[in-house]
DNA sequence: ATGAAAGCGCTAACAC
DNA sequence: GTGTTAGCGCTTTCAT
């Protein structure tokens, strides 16, 4: 490990004969310099292999080119695709990523937006279940621009992208009602969510009605978004003797998490139960069998993010603080067509 | 969104009638104050909220408290469960991590390191499949301290954290074969490193022998360490007509992908064809047959990385440059026990 | 124990 | 077109 301290401008300056400011000129383009000053200069960076250093020019311009994303953890698969999205578009823009997980705790998730606020970063991107309106008001407070990416709609005066959770789940709904479904037991990924402002759960309930079919609270149930959720509750559901025939996870690991339990408990999946699941995560693809989920187009969320933030950044304005991205079903094993 | 400008250390020291030195050593408890005096400050502090730049304390200190992360992508399982680890530690010492994908390219590999060597970063973590020697001169010559984070041991000069591989794949492949199989196909995540070099083929190659099996050359595939890498590798082994009894991937997510074409093939796992892993991935105990797999202490391995990076940082003496974690293996379902 | 002042590396007026 | 200078927010001598 070689540790010579790195050179500064004033090295360039002194080496190239020039001053600072030219030297400052020709590494931002800033200003018009002399072609032949300018080429001395270049030649001494490129020599002395000369860096500007961020630190220093983010203190003066008061942009650090950074943006803090908040996930619940980078093992979530619905957050690291996400992710994925975020970097890509911010490195286009030149922007750095700053990570943060909170474990899906609360506190957690404050304390790091006051630590990423802190850091200078000049935008935030928050991933997690839900948010209340304390977070908002932080985030909001914070003086920065910040974007929410929630799996569900809420009607919180924020940025925020998302998909049209009503319809989405309105439409998996339908095309279960359609493969011959009667027993449709939906499993609510998101619980801290009172029933009224569930999205997803009045999408369930208007094709239920829309079908004729009765709502049947024993057949909805409030889980976690994980796998282990899905497990634990598809478990409990099957044991409480309401038997579905399907089960619609409003998460691909917790539909794979019912898909599971169903196994376990004797049933074949799709032949006894259909399962579906919600985002089509990469591992929805992989699972055997197949997941029939309603696809999200979570690197697309991300991108839409960023832009965002950046276009705030930037000053301009950007009409709709909500924007929802397209869903779309997607059929592949995990439900069976009952009308056969 | 409020835009007010934050306060300095200027405003808190105006408004306790102090200097800015006073104030900027109850900060930092860097030097004695007078307790009267402290307290007008903190108090000062709390009434405005004044957080300290970082940035600006930076320049000054030449510490960003800033670590960087170089991963292939962080929806790759193994680096989202290693980053998870470095992300915990890290905030446990006070730093925060600069995030960088690559998608395995090696220019984007390269760039990333100058990227974040320019952003001041005090350390990197690079976890990737594989890097070659410029790899390893561009880390060290950054003069920050790098660690290396790979899947197979290489004997470059560099920090590094694994597992002990030749004994892993030995113990594996000895299990393989204490439970009855005897064609054990080899899929070799890490196909750019020459066979002498990769120290799993060597503890495959070593059990083999113990047992007085004989090497076969069909049975040995170099392939990619993803789903779709394992996927492709295991159908066209089956393909060219060696059915091998067991398939060895030494990544799960390829062991998953071995499994698959295997079923696509019209045979089952593990009746008759038995499937081992490597890894312990968070999907590998989702995916059914549940995997047999070798386990590696994924969080672990991000967690003393960063310890020996912030050792490093710290001019602390840290012994042997290569440190080899404990592994074990796990044995599930996707092998059978064909002596019964 | 406290304050004044220099300076970290850079950008951005402002002069010339 | 180029140089001089102030200053970003902070830490850290060096006086006192």
């Amino acid at each position: 490990m070689v540790t010579k301290k790195p050179t500064t401008i004033k090295d360039v300056a002194k080496k190239a004969g020039v001053s600072i400011s030219t030297v400052s000129r020709v590494i931002n383009d800033s200003k018009p310099v002399t072609n032949e000053v300018k080429q001395r200069v270049l030649d001494v960076i490129k020599e002395t292999g000369y860096v500007p250093n961020p630190l220093a020019r983010s203190l003066v311009t008061k942009k650090s080119q950074l943006i803090g994303v908040i996930v619940p953890e980078v093992t979530d698969t619905f957050s690291a695709e996400v992710l994925n999205g975020i970097e890509e578009i911010s490195k286009m823009y030149n922007y750095d990523i700053l990570l943060a997980n909170t474990y899906s705790e609360r506190e957690l998730e404050i304390k790091n937006i006051n630590l990423l606020r802190a850091k200078q970063v000049e935008g935030i991107v928050m991933i997690c279940w839900d948010i209340d309106q304390e977070i908002v008001n932080i985030l909001e407070n914070s003086g920065i621009p910040a974007v929410y990416i929630s799996k569900t709609t809420r009607d919180f005066d924020i940025y925020n992208v998302s998909t049209q959770n009503a319809p989405a789940t309105r439409d998996m709904t339908q095309f279960l009602i359609d493969k011959g479904h009667k027993n449709i037991s939906l499993l609510r990924t998101n619980y801290h969510i009172s029933n009224l402002a569930d999205a997803r759960l009045q999408g369930y309930k208007e094709a239920l009605s829309e079908n004729n079919i009765e709502y049947n609270d024993k057949l909805v149930k409030s889980c976690g978004a994980t796998y282990n959720d899905g497990y634990a509750t598809a478990k409990e559901l099957l044991n409480e003797g309401t038997k579905p025939d399907a089960i619609f996870a409003t998460s691909d690991e917790a539909a794979i998490g019912a898909i599971n339990a169903c196994f376990d408990m004797g049933y074949k999946v799709p032949e006894d139960i259909s399962v579906a699941g919600f985002n089509d995560v990469k591992f929805a693809k992989i699972y055997r069998p197949k997941l029939t989920t309603v696809y999200q187009p979570l690197f697309d969320m991300g991108a839409v993010a960023i832009r965002m933030i950046i276009k705030v950044i930037q000053g301009q304005d950007i009409g709709e603080k909500k924007v929802e991205l397209p869903y779309r079903i997607v059929d592949r094993e995990s439900v069976l067509d009952r009308n056969e």
